[in-house]
DNA sequence: CAGAGCCGCCTTTTT
DNA sequence: GGCGGCTCTG
């Protein structure tokens, strides 16, 4: 039992074995926050917890991944109390994905069908929008707000449970005297999911807290978790909080992990006063700080420390490394976006010869696009890397066709679904998508059943030489008897693969990409939780590009700073050290917008263990992955103070003398081909 | 009414 | 360079 906190310091330690029921640790990066809550979580199993007792929430799916993988390895080390039971695994993941498994168990008690559909942000929008139509919100005349900022508006009012008036003052100002307009179409969204049985993301912690407060559900939620553990804590809403606060109501124990100066996710609604002020929503809780940093050397701590000494307020006290020495970062200067994708791959190819893996490299970027030169010259010099973060796999069109089509087996109300279905038909379009769904009445009451036996008023909706296929799959939706879940999936998949072949260009891939996402229904209890796992945890494609990482030993990381949190790598390169990149103009708009980037550039650059190089393009292509000429000159980060830039080796990376030598490779290759005519 | 073709806008970060 | 929204045509 020891054996879990052995290595642990004395804080760590006092974290791990904390007596009390409640508990928060609060530390700065790289302090061995999730070491010493894992360590928690080990002792507590230890101490004869059972596993499958402990709750472990995190926000982002790579925090909770981590976690997760952290705790099964202790654990795995960890000596068995009783040797008759068996070990069961915690109940982790993201507070979304929790979510969803609770409410898969108990969705006839929350009033949903068994087979309820699970919308992503797109989907979200488009419900918004239908919404918005029927309203006649553009016929009045005046500027109206579009599907994207309702939803905006919408989302952030249910997460940071302020009034919608305050919201919009705040996120979409011009429209203020519409409060009322805009109400009326939350309102109208809302009705329209509980009848159509779809749940947003935001649904999934509206319908699990009311789970958890429910006089009868709420107990019997409560009675299967001994502890709750929290990872990242500046970054739950309030919602989130909310939803501890219910989970909590009979049994306290609860301990939480958090660092306020990295808190990153204001945009959709989170707030680090959560964790600043916990004790008014849990007065019992005890706090533990953790101070000594055994990531990174002093030289790379020295940028955190000179970053956050420029904020006006909040950070917590300056960074100390406990490993001494150190090499200073690197500021590089680059001509422009092409030599400095040349001098990161450079550079992460020096380190892999003196001996620092790939893996033990992360290439960092503000925006997921940032990144796209350079995985153009990875490819090219064939060097295998992972992406994460940015545009996903799942929003592929015939990615979402298949996710529709499994979300339609279960669930025949699901209007979206149709819609996007039934434009794949041949002659079909809004307006004929549309009757036939009025045809078959999918907000009528009925079971799903029933509504499919109104298919053949729906089909004559169609253009007579679509109706062969459009029955042909909706045949398919009907489950056989007897049938597998899996079978049922193939056969959707054959349904469908002829459609997503005409309908868009190279079929063969996107057909092999069908035939991948229906192997994951063999192994599901339905379709609708095949189809609500992709978009909760959507794979993504990329990699595919430079080779399969599973089978190479070895390879970079490519990470968007937000998906960074809470990782480490012992060299770090980031990417567009250019204002506007990094502050993003974006995040401009608002004061706390610009800190936000502060503390999203301070994650950046504490994520490094040994070495840190920032990167900094003096001219930017006008257009993004342009291939044309237009550039703009940029301006570093107003990140990059003085003071910051005092800690780096500034150095300029020698572009010309590798397009020289380019060259001269160049003049070789045509004189050997010009001679090899005449031998 | 569907679909081709054209214009202009876009591009933050995550569940 | 890609996509959403618009117009024009059959």
């Amino acid at each position: 039992m020891f054996a879990i906190v052995d290595r642990l310091n004395e804080e760590q330690r006092a974290a791990a074995t904390f007596e009390g029921d409640q508990l928060r640790i609060l530390a700065g990066a790289g302090t061995g926050k999730t070491t010493a809550l894992t360590a928690r979580i080990a002792w507590l199993v230890a101490s004869g917890m059972p596993a499958e007792r402990v709750m472990a929430l995190s926000f982002t799916r790579r925090a909770a991944r981590e976690m997760m993988h952290r705790c099964d390895t202790l654990l795995a080390d960890a000596p068995v109390r009783s040797a008759t039971r068996r070990r069961g695994r915690i109940v982790g993941g993201t507070f979304h994905s929790i979510a969803h498994r609770t409410l898969r168990r108990h969705a006839v008690a929350l009033g949903l069908p068994e087979g309820f559909s699970m919308l992503d942000a797109g989907d979200a929008a488009d419900v918004i929008d239908l919404v918005r139509d029927e309203h006649g919100a553009a016929a009045n005349g005046r500027r109206f707000p579009k599907k994207g900022t309702l939803l905006d508006v919408y989302s952030r009012t249910v997460n940071t449970q302020r009034p919608l008036s305050t919201v919009i003052d705040e996120v979409a100002p011009w429209c203020a005297d519409q409060v009322e307009p805009v109400a009326s179409i939350c309102r109208a969204y809302v009705h329209r999911k509980r009848t159509l049985g779809l749940v947003d993301f935001d649904d999934l912690l509206l319908y699990w807290r009311a789970a958890a407060m429910d006089d009868r559900l709420g107990p019997l939620l409560a009675a299967e978790i001994d502890h709750v553990c929290v990872d990242e804590y500046q970054d739950v809403n309030a919602l989130q909080v909310e939803v501890l606060r219910a989970l909590r109501r009979t049994d306290p124990r609860l301990t939480v992990v958090g660092d306020d100066s990295q808190a990153v996710y204001g945009f959709r609604g989170a707030s680090p006063r959560h964790l600043l002020d916990i004790g008014s929503v849990f007065p019992e809780i005890s706090t533990i700080l953790l101070e000594r940093n055994y990531r990174s050397v002093q030289p790379v701590l020295d940028v955190a420390n000179a970053v956050s000494e420029a904020a006006p307020e909040g950070f917590m006290a300056r960074l100390r490394a406990e490993s001494p020495g150190g090499e200073r970062p690197r500021l590089v200067r680059a001509a422009d976006e092409d030599a400095q994708v040349d001098a990161v791959c450079e550079q992460i190819l020096a380190h892999r010869e003196e001996g620092i893996a790939l893996r033990e490299q992360a290439v960092l970027v503000r925006a997921a696009h940032h990144s796209d030169l350079l995985e153009l010259e990875l490819s090219r010099r064939r060097i295998p890397y992972v992406k994460y973060g940015g545009l996903r796999f799942i929003e592929a069109a015939h990615v979402k066709d298949l996710i529709c089509l499994f979300r339609l087996a279960d669930n025949p109300r699901d209007e979206l679904a149709w819609f996007r279905l039934l434009q794949l038909l041949e002659g079909v379009g809004p307006v004929r998508a549309r009757r036939a769904i009025g045809a078959l009445g999918v907000d009528q009451p009925g079971t799903p059943a029933e509504i499919l036996m109104r298919w053949p008023l729906a089909v004559e909706e169609l253009p007579a030489p679509s109706r062969r296929t459009a029955d042909a799959f909706v045949n398919a939706l009907r489950p056989a008897t007897g049938e597998s879940v899996g079978a049922h999936g193939e056969r959707l998949r054959d349904a469908l693969a002829p459609l997503v072949a005409t309908a868009y260009d190279n079929a063969d891939a996107r057909v092999a990409d069908l035939d991948a996402l229906t192997a994951a229904a063999h192994n599901a209890a339905r379709l609708s939780d095949v189809a609500a796992d992709l978009t909760l945890e959507p794979p993504n494609s990329t990699g595919d590009l430079a080779g399969n990482p599973s089978i190479d030993e070895d390879w970079l990381v490519i990470s968007t700073v937000h998906s960074a949190k809470g990782l480490e790598w012992d060299v770090v390169h980031l990417l567009n050290a250019a204002d506007g990149n990094f502050p993003s103009d974006m995040a401009l708009t608002s004061r706390e917008g610009l800190e936000e980037e502060r503390r999203l550039f301070d994650v950046a650059v504490t994520r490094p263990r040994r070495r840190l190089h920032v990167y900094f393009p003096l001219r930017f292509h006008y257009r993004p992955r342009g291939r044309d000429d237009d550039h703009t000159m940029s301006q570093p980060s107003r990140f990059l103070s003085a003071d910051v830039t005092a800690c780096f080796d500034t150095v300029r990376s020698s572009r010309h003398d590798t397009l020289a030598g380019e060259s001269i490779d160049a003049g070789f290759r045509v004189a050997t081909e010009l001679d090899a005519l005449w031998t």
